[in-house]
DNA sequence: TATTGTTATACTCTATAACTATA
DNA sequence: TATAGTTATAGAGTATAACAATA
């Protein structure tokens, strides 16, 4: 569905995920890389496409003169919510046909599935906030 | 999960769609097309490439002599198996930290809201059996 | 005329390896 | 020497449009 939504935009699914994990980062190429799971390389060429569509720009660091920063603009951060709030709305209308008990009873058994199996993983989901945002690639 | 044990074998995740999709049909490249929401020129490369790799042929068709029909080699049919049961041990892993009970629970709203999420698009999930087969694309 | 599948073309996405600028 | 990012190259995956063969 997420998928769907971003392609209403003309957008991919690696594009959705990049510029929500921008929306409350300004991580550097190598930084991007591990977030999504990608090559550097990769990463390069995808925040070169972002760029050209003015949905994110490069800030030369203050510290290091390797290194970039990635943010988003106004675009891409009103993009971002957009796609957003419409994903959101399609998970709500999914759980709609169950009582309220029963999408509470949902969110408590799915909510420990996926917290175990991060932290099985070394992620700590209650701490970085990431279980309460929705298309942000973690 | 399914695309790091497709992964595994060196392939994609929409190969891996499509080993699932042929393990009970033997479709044309159109119905592929339908089957997995792509363009026809789309299936025909991926085939092409599946082809390549021995994992599926093009059979004529006896009635159509434009039309062909796609099956799954020996090779390809062991190698569908073999990473749908890995996907399913991965699952069940992921649900181990749940009482029979939760899991019972977690898999009956669940259940419910993919049949209706279906129902609603014109799809009957408890017709076709689809709901009790992993990665076959459905 | 219409349909089935392939091909030509163009673009996104991905990785590896080589490169540059800086550290 | 090591690291950050880019570029060159190669390949998968995708769509559109044009095409050949068949219906």
């Amino acid at each position: 569905m997420l998928e769907r939504r971003a392609g209403e935009h003309g957008f991919s699914l690696i594009q959705t995920r990049l510029l929500g994990v921008l929306r409350d980062r300004r991580p550097t190429i190598n930084e991007l890389a591990t977030l999504l799971g990608l090559n550097k390389s990769s990463v390069s060429g995808l925040v070169d496409r972002a760029e050209r569509r003015g949905l994110v720009r490069r800030i030369p660091s203050a510290v290091d003169r390797r290194s970039v920063q990635v943010a988003l603009t106004e675009d891409g951060r009103a993009l971002a919510s957009k796609v957003s709030a419409r994903f959101g709305a399609d998970v709500a209308a999914m759980l709609g046909p169950l009582t309220a008990a029963d999408r509470a009873t949902l969110t408590r058994l799915l909510s420990r599935v996926l917290v175990e199996h991060a932290a099985a993983r070394g992620v700590d989901m209650l701490a970085t906030g990431a279980n309460a945002r929705a298309g942000d690639g973690g």
